[in-house]
DNA sequence: TAGATTGTTAATCGATTAACAATC
DNA sequence: TAGATTGTTAATCGATTAACAATC
């Protein structure tokens, strides 16, 4: 029932807010709820979940609110959530390890299906059952598990090279923990940047310019 | 010289992308720069640039362009990183140590004064120096370092009373990697979440349903 | 000076909010 | 039916882009 053509990544960045709050809805034996009700909850307003939701089709029911399980269900399948991608993770140093110990990825759409680094003090390890290859068994990998997503916990000067190899192998997604520039040099690709010390500073601004929203 | 009562948080958010421009420019021995210059390294246009670097000030020169350098240390000087805001950490675990060891919380305005964690099994650990403390002694830590952030690497349910202890120690910035939803509690709270599971819904929305933009 | 590039105003574009008719 | 709430159109708001005069 796909309204629009193309759907603004405003919207697509709150999707996985809603689907969170839903849940938690679902846990809590709430059955069904209105834009309004959700929209207090969520501090949103209403008008924009009843636009957000509209852009991909009709799933409430005038009169009455939305169906809290059915809505779940849908944003899911929207955001693909039915569909695991293969990944595979570069890079299992500090951020790496805990990335892979704590991401639920099986919920988030995604099989990790092989993790490497270039360190030998760290290939070897087991991580969620997975060994850490050395980043010369990529290319064997690749051509065998065909990823098509990639995690980037590796600097930034490993980055190039690992990029292009990844590339080459038809791995059209990154979830980029490292600064380098992807679609600079890859347009085409599609990539989400984890800049954690870009947040950091953000807050760091946010602190030390009180906003004299009241004055 | 601050020319804009109030900065919009959308150029706000670039700013953080910007001084890591500008420190590579430098560092790559590049002393001025054109708005038109940086555009085609950033991916922006020419006139974000300025616009966004007038609301602070006119830091460029008419018919030259602006000086690497200077700008790098007035957008530090912006963002708040010459005043470093003592920080506690909340939760030791996977997420909390790879952040710790992770983190070059010096350059991003932070100064880390205490790590905390509930479990025998995690306190004692020595991350960066620093050793990982019981949560009981937070309240001591608090009103003897007087932190003004708190980094969350904590469940969802263990939230609600840590930052109830925290608002009351006087923090008021929180880097938010838990789901508890801190504003809807606190609205004067100034939060930055941290949502790495959205982030990776979002690459999946994205990689799944690919944009038919040359139709 | 002439050429270049900023600072800044005006125009456009897109996202959010308000309003209300449709309808359960 | 009457009341409630959606789906959707119109109005508003804010952010981005374009244009150009100021000026180095």
């Amino acid at each position: 029932m796909a309204r629009n053509e193309h759907i603004s990544m405003s919207v697509v960045r709150r999707l996985p807010r809603y689907y969170r709050f839903l849940y938690d809805l679902k846990e809590n034996g709430i059955t069904r709820i209105s834009s309004r009700e959700l929209s207090q909850r969520m501090g949103l307003t209403a008008s924009q979940i009843r636009q957000d939701l509209n852009c991909f089709g009709g799933f409430g029911q005038q009169g009455y609110g939305y169906m809290v399980e059915q809505l779940y269900e849908e944003i899911g399948r929207i955001l693909g959530m039915d569909r695991l991608s293969p990944a595979v993770m570069l890079g299992a140093g500090n951020m790496g390890r805990a990335i892979a110990n704590h991401m639920d990825f099986e919920h988030r759409g995604i099989r990790l299906v092989g993790l490497f680094d270039d360190s030998p003090a760290v290939t070897g390890q087991v991580i969620r059952g997975m060994t850490v290859q050395p980043t010369e068994e990529l290319d064997a990998v690749c051509a065998k598990e065909h990823p098509t997503v990639a995690i980037l916990c590796i600097p930034k000067e490993a980055a190039p090279d690992i990029v292009d190899i990844l590339i080459r192998h038809g791995v059209r997604g990154f979830w980029n923990f490292s600064h380098y520039d992807i679609n600079y040099h890859y347009p085409e690709a599609v990539v989400e940047n984890v800049h954690l010390g870009d947040s950091l500073m953000t807050l760091s601004y946010q602190l030390k310019n009180p906003d004299r929203k009241e004055a």
